[in-house]
DNA sequence: GCCCAATGGTCTGAGTTCATACCAATTTTA
DNA sequence: TAAAATTGGTATGAACTCAGACCATTGGGC
């Protein structure tokens, strides 16, 4: 089968326009936030108002996509003034399991994950480190490395590994890189979860992260990206062997 | 105002699940693969209900897009076996208009752009030249990059770019990248309609090209990353200008 | 020349999503 | 303690989107 080039690359960028249904990818997008722990066990959401701006989805979907979370066990709501919807989902601990119910087609879009990954974290890395970061930004990125250090249990770690590179992703101050960072880390944290954790290698990670973090505020762009690429390679490494 | 960081990461990952209505998204789509050459002045696009299916719409939404599309001039329609939708746009000439009419949100857009697509390109050049690549797709780079170096008037040669960029990003395999590029493109197609091109200018990006070219076929990944670096920054260099 | 196939054009009823109110519960504040 | 403010809960009608069927037009195959 010999493709004309024509056909090669109308194929590939008549995309579908959107996913499914509004409310189901709210759900998803809340669900995802909820478990990368960017809103941690107990915190507030903000209101179903403010969420629905924020999604840019009527109230009205939003609502439903807060009945399924609630249903899912994933947040609790109690009314009137100071009331609101509350995190009551415990980070999960990864471990071996499903990790052979994945169909073909997952498999594929995970192997892409990587590919993906590992050009545009280290891009963020980069970019990151060539920007002046300002005292409050340093301080940020700071923090966030030693919340990754200081997790002991591996579902803290986890959920503070996520955050950690999200954050670094928001010290480029570019919105699409953000987003690409975070739909990143949404879909890792899913793979990770299928992984057992030893913690060698999160000794290992943390190490990387130090490195990343010293090249990143001393504004070493080059061995940013480098040492990102390496963090990125050796999860990849891991998770190959998962998906193989 | 120092934001917390919980607010900056939350601010940063709660971003709207779609854009506009489906149909909008329709004729945008279809609007920038005619304006990008995907599909040339004469070419005959898919059916309604194949593009239906491609896009993920019902082809009632389709057909209000075709119509969209039709009253903008973009294509024309005829009934019957063998008929169908034809592209009638030629491509547009550069032209400096309307770069002064950009709203604020607008530029800081653009130039969130440039920082993007120096982390996109560049890694999906990378990529490329890591991959091993096919008889086949060595042929289509090469083709692609001559169609550039070949063409003369500034319309076709815009198009003839981005064609070249987009067929690097497929060579990759990778659907997250090519998304991505596409992206990139055409919203960098909108830029640099907005911007006199030069003989001078149109040259040393071929050069380019060619070196771009040579790099990822003889699998030198770093080198072609750096070619593409370079690339990217010379037209943001004109481009940064433009939106100064 | 006739029939079939492929295409755009039209219609309908159901499901989703939306904006906009208004109601109910609860805390804060005067 | 009463009023105000903020939150979740509910209702309604319009607009959008969908799947599916059917019609109209045209060109190709027999």
């Amino acid at each position: 089968m010999t493709a004309s080039p024509e056909h090669t690359l109308t194929e590939a960028v008549l995309r579908p326009v959107r996913g499914h249904h509004a409310f189901e990818a709210c759900v998803e997008q809340l669900a995802t936030t909820i478990r990368l722990g960017i809103y941690p066990l107990g915190s507030a959401l903000p209101s179903e108002r403010e969420l629905a701006a924020r999604l840019n989805v009527s109230r009205a979907t939003l609502r439903e996509a807060m009945a399924a979370l609630r249903q899912a066990g994933l947040v609790e709501t109690t009314r009137g003034r100071g009331g609101g919807t509350v995190v009551t989902l415990k980070p999960r601990t990864p471990s071996a399991r499903a990790a052979a119910r994945t169909s073909p087609e997952r498999r594929r879009d995970w192997l892409d994950l990587l590919d993906f990954r590992r050009i545009v974290e280290p891009g963020a890395a980069h970019l990151a480190a060539r920007a002046g970061l300002g005292d409050a930004q340093r301080r940020q990125l700071e923090a966030a490395h030693e919340a990754v250090a200081r997790a002991r249990k591996p579902a803290q770690h986890r959920q503070a590994d996520s955050r950690f590179h999200l954050t670094l992703a928001t010290l480029t101050g570019s919105p699409r890189v953000v987003e690409s960072v975070t739909s990143v880390q949404s879909t890792l944290h899913e793979m990770l979860l299928a992984i057992p954790v030893l913690d060698a290698n999160m000794a290992h990670s943390d190490r990387q992260h130090a490195a990343l973090v010293r090249a990143v505020l001393t504004g070493k762009a080059d061995r940013a990206r480098i040492v990102m690429e390496e963090h990125c390679d050796d999860t990849a490494a891991l998770l190959r062997g998962l998906v193989g």
